[in-house]
DNA sequence: TCATTCATGTAAGTGGTTACATGATTCA
DNA sequence: TGAATCATGTAACCACTTACATGAATGA
């Protein structure tokens, strides 16, 4: 039962790293957590606002004539500490390429391999974009503390991304078998 | 922009198979798409009717006194064509382990690698799963023109199952030499 | 000066879950 | 007769996306 919106949770840690605009938090998570989170405008502003009411965060002046950026509060840094530690909410799966591929009979082998085919591209493009984050990271000498915990993270993505080539490769040849 | 549910092409998917109820749409479900799909009763007996009243299925008698099972029409089989072969709908990621693992300094070594611990787990119990699926789709002699796909399917969970575990036992590896 | 980026927000809609209510059928 | 399973549905709620509206600051 998810009775807190995994939102918090992500808007929390991100400002954990440094206070930041809304805007920019977008951005972090865009660029940072891109792989494996996402979050709109339209959940990160109704967000802030409720943390920030909520005495988790407070706005503290920008460098920008005019601008504020949201900082933890110490509240806010306790919220956070639960809320990793709390129990993952799951998200029931929804596979579109598996639901098709188990549905493949009805399309033909050609038209699943087109779909897998497919796959295996975007598999090969995020390996390139994790080659990317791994030499950005090199040179980045912020966040020293943080970094060999990203580093899992991206390894997690690699693995994930070279099973999927090799299952996309082992079932193209799979499928050049079945009657057609 | 997904101007149709998901639900549709999963529900029109199952009644492809054999005619059945919702509540027997729901099991299967369930039981031989649960490791990558989920639908539920609330979800499922709407999405029925509304298929009933496009005409794309209908109800056809059932053996039991009163009950009536829902069956594809022409127009319903088309349809599942149609939406089979429509692009992905891809849902933003939202991956929890990921997130609390890219802000795991947050709560240390310790507490990350025992979430390792448990993802690693339940990546051993799915591998337990496929085998089971495994073993029943050897003795079913039903749907063989299915059973191709279903393997595919099945071996995409095992590849992602046997990735997962190769990158927890690396992570915890790792996490050892962290500071704490 | 004008396009771009930074920035904040809201309204409408949607796809979905959960919990509840109800009742028939089967079988021990 | 009574428990378990099969079966159908609905009402309330929720997290989230999309699209829209607005405007300040920056820099070519």
């Amino acid at each position: 039962m998810p009775r807190t919106s995994q939102t918090d949770l992500a808007v929390l840690a991100v400002l954990s790293v440094a206070p930041m605009s809304g805007y920019a938090v977008r951005e972090a998570i865009r660029d940072q957590l891109g792989q494996f989170w996402s979050e709109s405008f339209g959940q990160i502003y109704p967000t802030l606002a409720s943390l920030n009411s909520a005495g988790l965060v407070e706005k503290v002046p920008g460098e920008r004539a005019g601008s504020s950026l949201f900082s933890l509060t110490t509240a806010g840094r306790e919220r956070l500490l639960e809320l990793l530690r709390a129990p993952e909410v799951t998200t029931p799966p929804r596979n579109g390429l598996m639901l098709r591929v188990f549905f493949g009979h009805a399309i033909g082998p050609e038209a699943v391999a087109a779909l897998i085919e497919q796959t295996r591209d975007q598999a090969l493009q995020q390996l390139s974009v994790f080659d990317g984050i791994t030499r950005m990271m090199q040179q980045e000498t912020e966040h020293a503390e943080h970094r060999p915990y990203w580093a899992l993270t991206v390894s997690a993505g690699r693995h994930s991304a070279l099973a999927a080539v090799a299952w996309c490769d082992e079932s193209l040849e799979a499928l050049a078998t079945f009657p057609r």
